[in-house]
DNA sequence: TAATAATATTGAATCGATTCAAAATCTCGA
DNA sequence: TCGAGATTTTGAATCGATTCAATATTATTA
């Protein structure tokens, strides 16, 4: 930065006119005469003035025209999970369309998380609470901007929310796999806690699971019901919601005498990294095995074979949740938005016996 | 919010100290006594007061902690956008390790953009000049932040820029497929004018084409030339850098009576696309088809087969933009990094006839 | 030409903090 | 008890703009 730095004021006293009328002249210019304009600019180009300071400007109108994006999770995160990056897409769409920027703000170091949310220079905060959501929230109460939680999994009525209808949208995803006619189903958990990992027993779930995948599996659980099939006959394998722990819950799946037929997975993610298993298997899909993922993320929708879904309204959530934080207008309740079925090729009946 | 927003200076005054020991007592506690900051601390809690507001702060600090990363897309591109996931994701790893923010930055209308590159509120830019690079750099000139050009298609030398050596590193790809003795290649070009879609003839590329894929192009023609194939004899299909362009190349090519052997695509996302046109029409990669990509994205690792590619040094990248801005030391001349050859298992010797 | 209306310009207050030289207070040894 | 030195606290200046009531200037009308 050269030494002198050059200010609105200083361009004022150059060119001999108030501040007042300087400011004037790149905010409102319609509001001063021309001559007097051009004078300003002229001397406003020769002392090499770069327009208004952002953070004068700033200060004054206390309004930063941006939202932030916050996640318990390393910055990559953004640009990596498929989730997520359906939601950044979804939510740049809005902004765009109103022009608001994006900061995305993020740590998995607690304190500087902190610090990080504190220092953000935004309206308001979208958090993604996939992970240690409580913790997240508290933070930026702190900061007492607007903010509204997504993928929430606590009850908490006081914190402003959008959800989805998990349970509905797993009962819709189990449905469609029976009235295909399956019956040996099996389902692919999601979590990240460490101890759910493998087999994991249906008593197990009420008490250790998180709120996200807990529901998506009493609507598992749900439809199930309806066709007679108990929880028992139902394997769960639980992953890391990671391509490991996946790779790991598939051998397990089908090393076993009766394997099954179809598989209800808990994320398109997971879905996709089976998928793969399978094909490096020489299992097809969807004729050996159909599979069902959830969440209606891209990469499904170009698959191969394309991947049947339970789809979260992306462009919905993203919707409410930007236009809360720019208009400060919360939602009293906790919202839960409606999953759509996507039927694409990785679903079938099963081949006859 | 409630209507009588708390500042620093109704917290000192409430609690009876200078405005100086409040800010002291936040931003510096060890040099206040226990008992005041005490004292201070619970009358800023009786008032709802959370600390610092951030403008102010930074209005006095001159600095934000922040870097935009912008480009002439939608914001959606950010998310999207194989490529410039990669980079996110790189300079995401960067930005964690220093505790910096990031913005992205945006718009493709050119009025909004240049209003969101004057309204973003970090320390300097990164540009990602894919696309309109020339006026990305005008506009953000005038920002008068420091600022440093990615895939920068003009040889301006006064631009600060980090860039590849895309000559080196089409003739590796070129050579790789060559040395595993294909003799019968085709090359996928990417670009984004509309007039140099389908067959492109070599004549046409100087004068027509951006710098990245005419740079690539005379990377694959250097070794070509080696093994004595005329640039003639290599059909050009030229793409939009998207899906439907890439099938429309591939059918093109496929069509014809003599089909190649090996495709020298200039991204991972065209080999991509057309490694799934493959898969879909029967032809097995690297069996039937040799497809070798250009950037090294994450996608291209775990694709089925994996891609062989040449890879973009990311890390590099990211790690050398990041300071270069933080540290206010732009580079003074264009460096070119090397790319590396990642082969996997996309390649391989031709079917014998 | 005087009165009035319309348009431009000014100047000081404000936004919400941090900083630092100077003043006040405390500590401790002689 | 005094004073040197260390520790705290103060208060005003500063960061870089915007805003708005008051004033000055110009244009219009009777």
């Amino acid at each position: 930065m050269g030494k002198g730095h050059v200010r609105l004021a200083d361009v004022a006293k150059a060119a001999g006119v108030s501040q007042g009328t300087a400011s004037n002249v790149f905010s409102r210019p319609d509001v001063v005469r021309e001559e007097v304009r051009e004078r300003v600019l002229n001397v406003a180009r020769e002392l090499g003035y770069g327009g208004p300071d952002v953070k004068g400007r700033l200060l004054r109108a206390g309004r930063v025209n941006a939202i932030g994006v916050a996640a318990v999770e390393p910055l990559t995160y953004f640009f990596d999970d498929p989730w997520a990056r359906s939601l950044m897409t979804a939510i740049g769409e809005v902004c765009d369309a109103s022009g608001t920027g994006i900061a995305v703000v993020s740590a998995m170091n607690e304190e500087r998380l902190a610090w990080n949310i504190n220092s953000a220079l935004v309206d308001g905060f979208i958090l993604l609470c996939v992970e240690g959501g409580e913790r997240l929230v508290e933070l930026t109460r702190q900061r007492q901007l607007p903010f509204i939680a997504l993928a929430l999994g606590i009850e908490d009525e006081t914190i402003p929310a959008i959800g989805i209808d998990n349970v509905a949208g797993g009962a819709a995803a189990a449905r469609h796999l029976l009235e295909l006619g399956h019956r040996n189903i099996a389902i692919l958990s999601i979590g990240d806690v460490d101890g759910l990992v493998g087999l994991v027993a249906p008593a197990r779930v009420d008490p250790e699971m998180e709120a996200t995948p807990r529901d998506r599996m009493h609507g598992y659980w749900q439809a199930l019901a309806e066709y007679g099939i108990p929880r028992d006959a139902v394997p769960i394998q639980g992953t890391l919601h990671d391509r490991p722990s996946t790779i790991t819950a598939m051998e397990a799946l089908f090393s076993s005498a009766n394997p099954p037929t179809a598989i209800l997975a808990m994320s398109d993610k997971v879905a996709l990294f089976a998928m793969q298993w399978l094909a490096e298997r020489g299992l097809k899909v969807p004729e050996d095995v159909s599979i069902i993922g959830f969440d209606g993320v891209p990469e499904a929708a170009t698959s191969l074979p394309r991947l049947t879904t339970v789809a979260q309204p992306f462009a919905e959530i993203a919707r409410r949740s930007v236009t809360a934080i720019l208009e400060n207008a919360l939602p009293e309740d906790h919202e839960a938005l409606d999953l759509e079925l996507v039927v694409r090729d990785s679903t079938a009946a099963p081949r006859l016996r």
